[in-house]
DNA sequence: TTAGTTTTGTACACTTGTGTCCAGTAGTAC
DNA sequence: GTACTACTGGACACAAGTGTACAAAACTAA
């Protein structure tokens, strides 16, 4: 019957998988996040993962689906994660402070240089794949909206002071994230990726005692 | 003898070429533009240029040298070339504004949301590969330092206020411009790339007159 | 016209990648 | 042990792309 590729769980009958699922996955990231998207076939994927190609495509279908999964992995380790954590009554702003600090520190000290995947792949992939461009292009809004929410929240908070155009603020902030990640390739020291950050973060009003 | 790739004159014997050389590369721009570095392979390139595979290889060489003639054309034509223009005691911040909303407009207007090919390149291209890659490494790098030398030429003109840390507030400008390039690509709306643009300025200290 | 030069169409000999198929292997359930 | 089930290695038949080679074509100069 239909193969059930997208099976986390291991089947109770039959030959067992020779390979931990959430490795090949953590490989296959890993080598996207330095190669991009397009630029790895099935080929090279399998090889990154240590499996053959048949196992592959039996166990995730086809490129795209391993694609998603690898997404969904990078979404829970990415360094803007915590952001996506914050309840409604959570303080705001140290957060956002310490993950900016955070993607300075990781995209810096990463010896490869491979900066946000999922900014890569906004780049690679918006408007030319419908499957997973179109994914990363929701984790962007999806993101417009969650920064939306916080500075609205923090506000409330009286973390930071009033701010006119929520909507224009949150859109600079994700802009701002983005290009950092994307600045991060080519400028390749922390401290001066933070001395940026740490201006925009005063520009949004952020008291410099947040800032330690 | 070797060929003469790079020859942007007619030579004045043999046949002529069967097209014009400006005409392809602005083709092979448009399509590397939309479908990226790497996924540009060299039969598709010479579909979109119109030419033969022959052509192509006989004119340019081969894709790298193909790529270098694009940016350089890209470079010239992009919405942020102004800023290159600019000489010692010329107005600063008018022009930084200009380009700000430029970039908007383009990028909101441009149907397929190809965003900017420099910031998708990087994004692709930075420490992966060692000559296109590289090219646009330093290209980022020299709007890091024209940022440097404008800001500084700005405040020294009394268009904006004093700032404490050049070096940063250069590069916090590139992160943000960068940053909106690649959002273009899902925030398809001028009005609101426009706002966060607007907002960024006011931070930057820019006055209000200025905005029109 | 003839010689000299350069581009172009087509073909060649690879290399790489694709997705599927299936026998063989390695487990579980009874 | 005997079913039953699922994963794996290797092969297959294509499809696409690479860079080069070379004769025919298309021009200039003498």
């Amino acid at each position: 019957m239909g193969k059930d590729h997208n099976t986390p769980q291991t089947a109770r009958t039959g030959r067992p998988t020779g390979f931990a699922r959430a490795d090949a996955v953590q490989a296959a990231m890993n080598f996207v996040w330095k190669k991009g998207f397009l630029a790895a076939s099935a080929k090279e994927l399998a090889e990154a993962m240590e499996i053959q190609r048949s196992s592959f495509y039996n166990s995730f279908g086809s490129r795209e689906a391993l694609f998603r999964e690898v997404l969904a992995v990078y979404g829970a380790q990415a360094p803007d994660a915590p952001l996506r954590q914050i309840k409604s009554g959570d303080p705001v702003v140290p957060v956002m402070v310490s993950v900016l600090r955070n993607v300075c520190h990781i995209r810096a000290t990463d010896t490869e240089a491979r900066g946000c995947l999922v900014c890569n792949g906004v780049a690679e992939l918006a408007g030319v794949d419908d499957e997973i461009g179109a994914l990363l292009e929701k984790a962007v809004k999806q993101q417009v909206s969650l920064m939306e929410r916080l500075l609205l929240q923090a506000v409330r908070q009286k973390e930071m002071p009033a701010i006119h155009d929520v909507a224009a603020t949150a859109k600079s902030f994700v802009a701002f994230l983005i290009g950092l990640n994307i600045l991060s390739k080519v400028v390749r020291n922390e401290k001066q990726l933070w001395a940026s950050s740490r201006q925009f973060v005063l520009w949004l009003g952020v008291p410099k005692a947040v800032l330690s």
